[in-house]
DNA sequence: GAGTCTATTTATAAGTG
DNA sequence: TCACTTATAAATAGACT
């Protein structure tokens, strides 16, 4: 659906790459999300980019999804699909599925306070870019925490020089 | 895109709805692959139809990216979204900012001058109205981060200083 | 990177068998 | 519920800012 038919394989420009991926995430995203609304079906998405970066789609939200697969898994009848060859991973898929799941609950119990309040925190937001935004100015906050606490160091350090 | 313009909302006729779900399912599956195959990413999709039956696609499966968020959970940064309506978007950004900007503060306690700088900041951002306000947001932090540098400097010379 | 602009391709709503 | 068709809406590739 652009100005030319592009073949479906692996983007080799890594700029063009990007792109791709960025307006292919937020469409993906908003068909989860039309879908999500249109048939009243609760689903998750989870993706890292091919620099491993996370992104994460949820309806209501990802650990809503993710707690109710975690009820169903055991001996499930989910209808899955991947893009390899699928016929003997399935039933591989399952069985590690129920594992990984667990462990995903162990660790949500862990951290049920830090859970908790990133899904309050988590639950109303929608737009996506605006989302990036915000991780940005996370980091930038970080980063600029760092450089300060190197500037308090130096402050102290001084303060403890005989004048 | 069909014979007609439709509203993104609640499908009321049963069998329309299913009809809808099949359709849209299959088509984001569609797009999901397309997406990993083209940008190389990892990702996941868990799905329950409002009768509660599950569907998912990964690539290269689910478990793969489920096991890979276990990693990453943990103080997770990911970019996450969610839908709901945009009416409560604002506030539950401002929240988050919030949230992000106490955690950060607990960080500086030391600081004194910054806290203080952090506190304006959060009386801002409960002020929002737009989301504009996030780039005027961003255009303050990198104003205070020259100031930071600004600041440095001003130790640079104190140092240079014959004592 | 993130937005904007369009020519095109693709997805799909509604209809049919 | 399935497949198939088709008119139309929506997504997006590529170019540019």
């Amino acid at each position: 659906m652009g100005r030319r038919k592009i073949e479906i394989k692996m983007v080799k420009d890594l700029n063009t790459r990007q792109v791709t991926f960025s307006k292919r995430r937020s469409g993906l995203f908003k068909k989860a999300n039309e879908l999500s609304i249109m048939c009243g079906c609760e689903l998750a998405i989870v993706m890292f980019s091919h620099g491993n970066k996370p992104y994460s789609y949820g309806h209501p939200n990802v650990d809503a999804v993710a707690a109710k697969v975690l009820q169903k898994e055991p001996n499930s009848n989910s209808v899955q699909c991947n893009s390899s060859s699928n016929d003997e991973k399935l039933n591989k898929l399952n069985e590690e599925l129920n594992d990984i799941m667990e462990q995903t609950y162990e660790e949500a119990k862990k951290g049920e306070a830090l859970d908790k309040a990133l899904e309050e925190k988590k639950k109303e937001l929608e737009n996506f870019q605006d989302l990036s935004v915000l991780e940005e100015l996370r980091f930038n906050i970080k980063e600029r925490m760092n450089e300060l606490e190197a500037v308090e160091a130096m402050l102290m350090i001084k303060e403890q020089e005989p004048i």
